[in-house]
Order: structure tokens, then sequence, then C-alpha cells
DNA sequence: CGGCGACGTGTCAACAATGACATGTCAGAA
DNA sequence: TTCTGACATGTCATTGTTGACACGTCGCCG
């Protein structure tokens, strides 16, 4: 229910039309919460409808530009400053770790040791993406560096993780 | 697409009831996949229709209790050797950060603060199912200890990037 | 002026997930 | 013996998510 929220934050940044706000998705929302194209026009439909936005003004080829109300900022504040009850993540990469014993040891070795490399993959996909962006001054770019701290730090502790879980499993292979 | 995979791989270790691997996906899975009571007998009815599992033997009260056939177990190596995609996980917390911009640098720290301790709590959580756990040689032990490692590296590195956001923020606001 | 690429909106079928409801059985304690 | 709690299986409506398809327009380059 949270693509909801998504759409309401970022129109309340700036006004938008449906194909603005598909790029933010595809570009630095994607990391957080991805969306299709199908769930932004449908979405931002009903967004219309229950009238937490509202099509302020009509561009070319039929372009609609959202603009968020004050029931749409309500809503937003609303949202931010409630505790979520946070339901736990699914994940299928840890999900195989549990049912890694059914295959050879060094088998398990090396798929723990792959998920190290997608960890330090993805950990200099951020450090190149903090490089290649101009932070400037703005509460936009405040949060969206501290975003980017955690998905950093978060890679870097899923390489480390995968580097010792597969050390773990060699030296138990070993010891058999 | 990975609750099935999930069961195969339960039923692998040993044959189960729906309702055994109801408790399982309630107490140890549910960190890693959490999954409905509907979805499992929904999904074990289906697996039963491939052939992926077979009901080996009836129980009281209706019991069926699933067995994984030939063609499960290859579906299962299979599966835990594919080197998944991953497309990136959804996070409701990360995405109510990036618009933390739109309250006040007090609420936005509060913000941060709150999820540094729930963090924190998780971690205990971890130690605490750590302690409790007899842990054997089998290799669901040894695959299990290495996922809850996991959850207690996660869990650390987010509470610490908590309170460094937290302090960021609060920096940033006497700053102004 | 023709065409191409970006702009722009939308629908649809299929599947996955959630939470609520419905139904019945067995074993043991009071 | 009755009642309670664990055992046990299923359905249903709703919502979320995906990927594919379908359609039309504007601006600019050759």
């Amino acid at each position: 229910m949270s693509l909801r929220h998504a759409l309401l934050g970022l129109v309340a940044e700036r006004p938008a039309s449906g194909y603005d706000l598909l790029k933010t998705f595809e570009t630095s929302l994607a990391h957080v919460w991805p969306a299709t194209q199908s769930q932004v026009y449908g979405e931002l439909g009903r967004l219309g409808d229950v009238g937490l936005l509202t099509v302020a003004a009509q561009g070319p080829r039929g372009r609609k530009e959202y603009t968020i109300t004050d029931e749409g900022l309500a809503e937003l504040r609303h949202w931010l400053l409630s505790t979520a009850p946070e339901r736990p993540a699914r994940s299928d990469m840890l999900l195989r770790v549990f049912f890694l014993g059914r295959v050879a040891a060094d088998e398990a070795a090396d798929y723990l040791a792959r998920q190290g490399e997608a960890a330090a993959a993805r950990l200099a996909g951020f450090e190149e993406l903090s490089d290649s962006i101009d932070w400037g001054q703005d509460p936009l770019s405040v949060y969206g560096k501290v975003a980017l701290e955690y998905g950093r730090r978060i890679s870097a502790a899923q390489r480390e993780w995968a580097d010792w879980a597969a050390a773990q499993v060699r030296a138990g292979e070993r010891g058999q």
C-alpha cells in the first residue's frame, strides 16, 4: 500500500505527470520501491478519485500534471510519522541459504562466494552513484544521501557476511 | 514464486503435513519468507498436482503427509544452484527516509532514532534466539546458524546507520 | 516533409499475497 | 462426559505486482 505514499511524496516535491514519476521510479526510487508503469498510472487515477491528488494542468499529448491536495499532504505527513509494523522482508537469497545443506559443501561455498561478489558489486554501484550526483543542500539531497549511505553500509555488511559464511562452510568441509 | 521452493526444501528435510509446515513458517522461516495458511495449503495442492510432491501417508483428522518426489528434488537442486536475478527488495522504512524532508528536522531525527531502536531490538531478538537453540552438527543447524548470523550483522549495521543518520540530521538542524 | 525517438496514457490477463471465514476431528483434563 | 485446545484442511474476496499489449502525439533531424 506504500506505492500510494511514494507517489504522494514525489508529487509533493513538485507537480509531475505519470511519465515524470515513472522515470523517478526507474532511477532513484528503484532501489527502495520498484514499480511498473501500469501500477503508477493505475494508482495515480485512484489517488485522483479519492482526492489526494488533482490534475492541475493539462499538457501536450494528453499530459496530466498532478498536484497534491491538502488531504494528500495530511495523509503523507501522517504516514511519515506513523511507526509501521514493518513486516519482515522476503529474501530469496537467505531462503536458499537455509537449504544449502542439500548440496555439496563446495557448491554451497561457491554460492556464498557469489553472493559476496554480488554485494561487492552493489557496493561499488552505490559508491559510483554517490560520486556522480552533485549533492545540493535541499532536503531531497540530504535524505537521498542518508538513504544511499544505508545501501552502502548494508551492502558492505552483506559482503562481509558472505565471505565469512563461505569460509565457515569450507572450514566445516575440511573438518569432516 | 519461491514459496514453492521453500516448501520443497522443507519437505525434502523430512515428510510433513501442511500443518507442520505452517508452524515452521511461523517460526524459523518467518524471518526469511513469511507465508500464510491459505498460501501454504494452496501451494501444497499445486505441488502435488504437478508431481513435485506426493501424499505418501494419511493420518488422523485428514492429515496428509507430503513427501518430495525425484522431480521435486531435481527442481530444488536446480533452484539452489541457479543464480537469481535478485530484484531489489521494497523497504517501507527507506521510502519514508526519502521524504523525511517534509517534516521538521527533529521529527525526522526522532523517526531515525526509533528505527535504530527497532534494529537494536531485532538484534537482541536474534542473540536470544541464538542462545535458546541447541545447535547440532546437522546441515540444517549449520546453515541455520549462518542465516542467523546474517540477521545479526544486518541488524547491527542498521542500528549503526540509524544512529549515524539521526546524528547527521540533528547536526544539520543546528547548522541552519 | 518523412520518419524516428521520446513523450504520454492507458488496458488486460495472470499470478502472488493477505486476512477472514468455514468446517471438522481427536485427545486429554476437569 | 463434556468441553477445550491443538490438530488439520480448505475457500473466498480483495488487493498488489508483473509484463505485455495498444494507442496516439509532438519535435526535430536529415
